[in-house]
DNA sequence: CTTTATGTAACTTTATTAGTTACAATTAAG
DNA sequence: CTTAATTGTAACTAATAAAGTTACATAAAG
């Protein structure tokens, strides 16, 4: 039971973009290395990115952009632009319509589960991709800190 | 993204252990006719219940009964005795160490996931067997008296 | 123009879940 | 006791979704 990487992968290259910009050419190549996945798995992802207006690119060119402020960007707009709202629950839509139970679990549990996800998702809207940024950045003053 | 509907299906058990006791035989074929699933799967999930300490059950005869007042059985106990704690969101564990991003995202995003998932496991926490059963018996009241 | 890159479709691989088959162990009823 | 019904579980198959690959048309940029 869990949402794929996808997600996981999505916040790393909006946080990469915004952290390379400028430094080095942000090719889906260069993007793929620090995700360890190949440079499709990373256009597809910010094609989906892209239709959510998270951010800007322009074909043939390695230039992509924030389209927003990182701390304008919360986690739940990037679920949403690659999960598509989906649900963290599933409820089993094939029960015996004929069986209390069966006939009424299914409301019942996508009424509860709403509320379990409504709770999740308001957690997501609280964190922002500038977050996430300052901990990667954090984190690796520490490092270099410790090894200095 | 794709959720099992065994969490789903263990609350539809339970609550049907509960509803029918001492009203039809609780074997796990008639079970089984109300998930709409195979009798294998049911017991399946009902082996696990039972080692979580949710119901008790003995080999041969179909007698399964709840080991606790439906008040006391909550969804979150339901989802750690099916999906041993299992994330609802995962994290990808193979990114370029070498990289400031790939280097410092998995322990980032681990922190925030938590406080969401945390976040989602109390409100699961809250949500007792009770409540999914109390709703199942009013739903179909309601459809019964409308069509009499 | 030639090289480099994006965007996307189509396909393959891999992993996970759901469902099936089979059978030993146990209960319960005559 | 013996027989029929049932649980508990292992091993296998099928279905599904995600991740990764191949291929190529299209666009940008020197």
């Amino acid at each position: 039971m869990k949402i794929s990487t996808r997600f996981s992968d999505s916040i790393h290259i909006l946080a990469f973009i915004s952290i390379y910009q400028g430094k080095i050419p942000l090719t889906s190549d260069n993007i793929a290395n620090s995700v360890e996945t190949s440079p499709v798995v990373v256009r597809r992802i910010m094609s989906q990115l892209k239709k959510a207006g998270l951010i800007t690119t322009v074909h043939g060119a390695a230039d992509p952009k924030l389209a927003k402020d990182p701390a304008n960007i919360s986690l739940y707009d990037v679920f949403l632009a690659i999960e598509h709202d989906q649900h963290l629950f599933t409820v089993d839509d094939k029960t015996n319509p004929q069986c209390i139970v069966g006939g009424n679990i299914q409301d019942t549990l996508r009424y509860y589960y709403k509320q379990v996800e409504t709770s999740a998702k308001a957690k997501l809207a609280r964190i922002s991709l500038a977050d996430i940024i300052d901990s990667i950045i954090v984190k690796q003053a520490q490092k270099t800190n410790k090894k200095g």
